[in-house]
Order: structure tokens, then C-alpha cells, then sequence
DNA sequence: ATAATAGTGTCTATCAGACACTATATT
DNA sequence: AATATAGTGTCTGATAGACACTATTAT
């Protein structure tokens, strides 16, 4: 949370935003000032987990907790450029592959006990990358599995010992993982995960990983293959791994962003009582 | 936009928030202030038409031109609570069943021609109600109809004289329009646009004023009427219209959020080339 | 009677899920 | 050979959409 960069330290407002001609300005009921952050929850899958980008915070309040990557939007720049911004600042993410889209916005009174702050949280899904470079003014950056935080148990029943998010970041943090899980029923932005070329599997992967449930391969395949402009084959074939098993197939991301049908999961039969 | 309420008419920032401690102050490198607004979709469905409430700006810029009701959120107060009092203060829309949700944040740093204005967007969805009271600060306060902006045309397409909105609230009720859209497929909230006890019809008409499509009578009833938790049966039977026919059985909203198969729109059958 | 609206039953095409089976790699 | 993974074919149950048909009202 701590704003690292120093090319606009000082305080501005909109009652003072210059060059405006009369009757573009505002009245003398003039709006109260709020400092307005993004957060921003990228997620990538590595070896099979849900993962997130988080950071050690350096300041106090929640010195040394884990918190979502997010700084103060600057006065001229748009919120999608600040969230890029943020996520190439933090981790060194900037010209891939990854969709960024904005997920809500986070403004109760107390939410950050230094004074009121409007956060707007952006999610952004990107292939597994390696390791985010440190970045200045945190202690610490890291892809942390999704899974840890609990967020899917009742809050009864969760482990005592499971770490904790700064500020509302784990309720952010929960919205921007089911926002995912719906995300890949009806869009192509599962894809969005994977690195070119990709196999069916390593989608399928992808599926299973950000909802948390196994898929039977067969009907998966039939699913993806068969929907129009989601996959590009790439000519070759994959290597098999250590365990062996027939070369797969290789795509690249087709031209559709939405499926018809869509990949729906696996629901719960009925949650009626007894 | 006119800021209304003057009960806090001194400008605030996050710097000055006084009460906190030492550790819980911004530091040297305060943040930006912005101003910070929300905006209010309100949508309504009457003699079969999807309507939104807008209101006629009584200041510069855009004096005189429809715009969505919206206004600062005051310092203390949590921002679905600005949401609902802009809806109460514009409309006299208070402690109804209206349904309020977050549409979504656009900060652009241009769209306000006076300064930087963050605004979060609110989408309600209301019963058909009376006409709402005119408001302070406004010229104008009326239900319209939504098809009158084109808003499904592609912009070439367009009727030169199509009534146009102020700043970039045509493009943010193209997205509460579009949420609305999504959301009756999925979830229970066609209810929300129908006054208690309503009628299978009732539902259906909200379903074909907000999709602009017409559906099956008799699948849509059989789809309602098996989907477990939606309506819950009121003795009684509707009186016929005008027209004749058999009398309607009458329902309240049960206890379903989310539908159970969905309820999904006709789409195009396949947009592909010649 | 005719028209209009409410509600039921049935048929068909499509799709999700289960799973037998073949193909091609590893050990 | 045994195992693992990729890909195909087929069956079953659920559902969407079309629509024949009955029920109850108004004119």
C-alpha cells in the first residue's frame, strides 16, 4: 500500500486541478477528497495449483503481512493502466499474455484505518512466469497457493493457523477467485493461463486447478475440440512426460472469447435438508 | 453531479482524517485525492418496456441533458449506502424490494471535464412504481424508456436523433443494461421487477421487456413453475384482462437467489461468415 | 361462437456425464 | 508386458424448444 513512487508526492484535488475554464469547475459545495488505490489479484496456475501474487507489506498497519499487490492510481492515468502498472511494479509482469478486467470496488468507511480509501481490484489471469522480481517499498513477493487461505470452508471451520490477508484483501481476494471459477464456464479465458503451444490437457489442468475439482479427460477433450475458434492446432506434437503416454496435440489460443456452450462444473446435486 | 447535501460542504482528504494514531497516518508520500461518486442504474419494467431513471442536469457541463442520478459519497458513509440514498433522494425510491448491486468503476481520467472523478456504479432494479418526485438539484427526474438510446444498435447504425446521455453514462447503462440482461438468466432477480403477488405472465413480460426477445408461454411457465424455491404459491387468481382468458394463478418471490438450470436467453444461432 | 390467456403433455435435438475401446508413448 | 496418457464412439438422462391440446375467461 505503501506508494513507491515519487513523481506525484504532493496533494492534489479536483477543486484545484488547473486549466479548467468557468463553469467546468466545480461549486463551492465542493466534493469531498478520497485517495482511490487498484489492488489487483493475479492468479496463474503452477504445477497444478491455483496460485496468487502477493506481497509482504513493509508499513505499518499489517507490517509483514501478506497483502494483494495495489498502489494509489495516479491523477492523470486510467484505472486499467494503473492496475498494468501495479502488476509490472510488484512482479515484473507487463507485456504477456495476461487479460486484466476489473473486478469491483472496495470502499467501506474502516476498511483502512489511516483514513478512507476507494480500492478499485482488477483481476488478471497470466501463464505461470517465474519467480516476480523483489520489488521496492515491500518486504517480499510471491505467488502463494490460492488453496492456503480457505477461503472455499465456512469460516467455522477453518484452520486456526491459516495465514491471513492485510485489510479486506481475503474477502477481495475470495470474490476474485469465484469471479475466475464462473469466468471459465462461459469464456475462452482459461486459455489465458496456459503458455503456446498448450496441450488439451494442460487446459483441462488449468480447469481443474481453478475449480478444484477433477474432470474426466475424455469429455473434456470432446468439449474443447469441439467448440468453434477456442483452439488453434500448432502442428507437432507434445513430449510425454516421465510416466509416458501417446503425444498430445498442440494449440494456441483461437479467436473466440466466449463459449457456446459453455464449460459448466460440476454442482452440488441439491442442498436441500434432510 | 451536483452535490445536493451540504451537510459536509468543507473539503476532506485522507491526510487530514483526524484521530489516528502514529503508524496509522499516511506518510510523507501522501496519496492523491479524488473525488469519488456513485451513479445509479436504476431499471424498472412498465407497460412491458425496460425503463431506467435518469434526471436532467441543472448545472454545467452537459446543463439540461439526461444523466444518470448519482453524487458524492460522503466521508463516513459505505458505498452501497450512497448508492441507495441517491435512489431515495432522486426518486423518493426508498425501503422497497428494489434489488442494489455494484455495476462497476470508471475513472477515465477525462470523462468529467472539471476534475478527476472516480465513479461506481450502482445497478438497482425496482417494481414499477409511481412517478418519482422531482429532487433538488435537478431539472428533471423521469422513468425512460432504454430502447430509445439504441443502445443494441452498432453505432453506424444509429438514429441521428437518438437522445443522448451525459458524459460516459450511455456506455455505463449499456453495461447495467447488459448485466440485467445476464443476470435473468442465472438468478432469481426477474422477481425483483414485479410487484408481489404477480403472475407467471408478470415474470415472462419482465423476461421479454428486458431481453427485448419474445418467449414461449408455455415453456417459460413450465420452466418457472418446476424450478424448486423460485415462486411460492398465493391462494387467489389474477382477474383477467380486457381481453378475456383464464385466470392466472398469483406468487411471491421464494426463498431461490440462483437458478437451477438457468434460464437462458435465445441467442443467434452462429455469427459466421457468408 | 370466437378470441384470448392459462396450463399440461409430448416429441425431438442437443448436451453433460459415464465409460468401453483404440492409439501411442513410457518403464 | 504393464502402465500412462491421448483421442474416439456410444449410451443414458436432463433439458430447450416446438407445438398439439385442454381449461377458463371476455366479447
Amino acid at each position: 500500500m505503501r506508494w513507491t513512487d515519487t513523481s506525484r508526492p504532493t496533494f492534489t484535488s479536483p477543486v484545484t486541478t488547473s486549466g479548467k475554464s468557468a463553469g467546468q469547475r466545480w461549486r463551492a459545495d465542493a466534493p469531498p477528497a478520497t485517495a482511490v488505490t487498484v489492488d489487483v489479484i493475479a492468479l496463474t496456475v503452477r504445477s497444478e495449483r491455483l496460485e496468487v501474487l502477493l506481497v509482504r507489506r513493509a508499513e505499518e498497519p499489517h507490517r509483514s503481512t501478506w497483502s494483494l499487490p495495489g498502489g494509489f492510481v495516479r491523477p492523470t492515468e486510467d484505472l486499467p493502466d494503473a492496475a498494468a502498472r501495479q502488476l509490472a511494479d510488484k512482479a515484473g509482469i507487463s507485456d504477456l499474455a495476461a487479460h486484466l478486467e476489473q473486478l469491483g470496488t472496495y470502499g467501506a468507511p474502516d476498511r483502512d484505518p489511516r483514513g478512507r480509501v476507494i480500492t478499485v481490484a482488477y483481476l488478471a489471469f497470466a501463464p505461470a512466469c517465474g519467480l516476480p522480481r523483489p520489488a521496492h517499498g515491500v518486504a517480499g513477493v510471491s505467488w502463494c497457493a490460492v488453496s492456503e487461505f480457505g477461503l472455499d470452508d465456512p469460516p467455522a471451520s477453518r484452520r486456526p493457523d491459516a495465514p491471513r490477508l492485510a485489510f479486506d484483501h481475503e474477502a477481495i481476494l475470495a470474490a476474485g477467485v469465484e469471479r475466475a471459477r464462473a469466468k471459465l464456464e462461459y469464456s475462452a479465458l482459461g486459455t489465458a493461463f496456459c503458455t503456446e503451444p498448450f496441450t488439451a490437457a494442460d487446459l483441462r489442468r488449468v480447469y481443474e486447478a481453478v475449480w478444484a475439482v477433477p474432470l474426466d479427460p475424455r469429455n473434456f477433450w470432446r468439449k474443447v475440440s469441439s467448440t468453434p475458434g477456442l483452439l488453434v492446432p500448432v502442428p507437432g506434437l507434445s513430449v510425454p512426460g516421465l510416466t509416458g503416454g501417446r503425444p498430445a496435440g498442440r494449440f494456441r489460443r483461437g479467436s473466440a472469447t466466449m463459449l457456446h456452450p459453455p464449460i459448466l462444473r460440476p454442482h452440488r446435486p441439491d442442498t436441500g435438508p434432510a
